[in-house]
DNA sequence: ACCGCGATGCCCT
DNA sequence: GGGCATCGCGGTA
């Protein structure tokens, strides 16, 4: 789902108003078995509740005391994994997106939306027939502490110059960036 | 380029 | 009360 999400066009509405970025980085959180994923160890709280719910929904968290993140719910009801949306190319009068937090403050996203269906016309995903590039995976961005998953190829991205960090140090090289 | 750190508040133990 | 799926700034190279 999280490399399928790739190049398509994030669309949001608030006010009548029409934003929208091109999806190039995601990150794959795979429920509780995931000990990065706030639904480890099947863990279910108020925040985690919407990720248990049906697919095709936002799950929106607040984080570091300023910031929302957005994710998209992807398993059927009681499956809570969900992937989370680190960039997009922004389309015109949209600001940077390179990083979670400022793709929500971009788009106008917060608490309001959690739990929000993934349909007009809020907020909602299109594909627009583009090109689909070359998708890379990489270890999650902030993943620490969690033994084997903080190694996992779980954070997939297309080369572009909206990523919120390069896909590896210096030059694209293929040994240290799994090419799907 | 890399590193350290403060801001700021909710979540969960 | 500690930590956090972050960001931007200011310091050092």
């Amino acid at each position: 789902m999280a490399r399928d999400l790739l190049d398509k066009v994030l669309v949001r509405e608030v006010d009548g108003r029409v934003m929208w970025g091109r999806l190039v980085e995601v990150e794959a959180y795979l429920g509780p078995d995931d000990l990065a994923a706030h639904s480890r160890g099947g863990r279910r709280t108020a925040r985690t509740e919407v990720m248990y719910g049906a697919p095709g929904h936002a799950y929106v968290y607040f984080t570091y005391g300023m910031h929302w993140c957005l994710n998209f719910v992807t398993r059927e009801a009681g499956v809570p994994q969900a992937v989370l949306v680190r960039a997009l190319e922004p389309g015109p009068e949209v600001g940077r997106c390179s990083g979670p937090g400022l793709v929500t403050r971009a788009l106008g996203i917060d608490r309001a939306l959690n739990g929000a269906p993934l349909a007009p016309p809020d907020l909602y995903v299109v594909d627009d027939g583009a090109k689909r590039r070359r998708v890379f995976v990489t270890r999650r961005i902030g993943v620490q502490g969690t033994g084997r998953w903080e190694k996992r190829l779980l954070r997939y991205a297309v080369d572009s110059p909206s990523l919120s960090r390069p896909l590896s140090r210096g030059p694209v090289r293929r040994k240290r960036v799994k090419t799907l």
